[in-house]
DNA sequence: ATTTATGCAAACTATTTGCATTGCC
DNA sequence: GGCAATGCAAATAGTTTGCATAAAT
């Protein structure tokens, strides 16, 4: 089964090149829809699961907030923020004798591996528990 | 303010700590129910979120099957098949010099991180292709 | 011409919530 | 007695699917 190509799926994965950080599969939907470019929302999980495939973004399962989309499938780090709730990439690069390492201990095939760091980003970290209950 | 105990929060929580491997809240439903502990499935959500609050368990996202409970809540590493979706503990240690030093390359308060690998297990690498049709 | 992609609505799965009742402290 | 926990059913959120139509090759 060949790929055709089509207008929806390069509009969904434009949106994805220019990202910053990570979106749900509804906010994709709604960016594209206010944007002026009408897609159904069953589009928009059938294209993201397929650029999944591809290999062009990375579907990855956010520690509170169900799956979200990363504009990379290259893999890389994230960092939590337990106040927030959001994702960040991690500033540093890709371990890869982790993988070797791990392989070695445990008798796997490892393709990859990815760390989650949880913590406090520093915008949160600098809000008082006033600001907190007003939604600051 | 929460209780301390409660009848169905024992029963739980001691399915809890003498499971291997990870469970999704149908499974402990199913689990307790088969072994003649009636409990109402709106019961077990809402204990393992209390005992996640309270440190007992923690809650972990599969990386394709939503969501998961881990019968301990110290940080630990895990694996991923992506043949049969298992998710196994890691055997080695946790790092603690990893938070430390993504704290100084971030400026984030980091509480702590958790790697996963992603690979295949040795059973599923040692099954053809025709066994994985037949769903052996 | 054939096959893949889309939109829509319905179906599903997982989880949460309201409320009347039960059971600890 | 008062407050937390439970069960049940209904509600919600997120995602998938069937099917008729449109678009791409």
């Amino acid at each position: 089964m060949i790929r055709k190509q089509s207008k929806q799926r390069d509009l969904v994965l434009n949106y994805m090149k220019q990202i910053h950080g990570h979106v749900s599969a509804e906010e994709v939907y709604d960016a594209l829809n206010q944007s002026g470019n009408p897609i159904s929302l069953a589009t928009v999980y059938r294209n993201l699961d397929i650029l999944s495939q591809m290999n062009e973004i990375k579907k990855i399962a956010h520690p509170v907030n169900g799956y979200v989309y990363d504009k990379t499938a290259e893999p890389h780090y994230h960092l939590h923020c337990v106040k927030c709730n959001q994702l960040f990439d991690a500033p540093n690069t890709y371990v890869r004798k982790l993988d070797i390492a791990m392989k070695a201990q445990s008798g796997w095939e490892i393709h990859s591996h990815s760390i989650l760091f949880e913590g406090v980003c520093p915008t949160c970290a600098n809000k008082t528990d006033e600001q907190y209950r007003n939604g600051n």
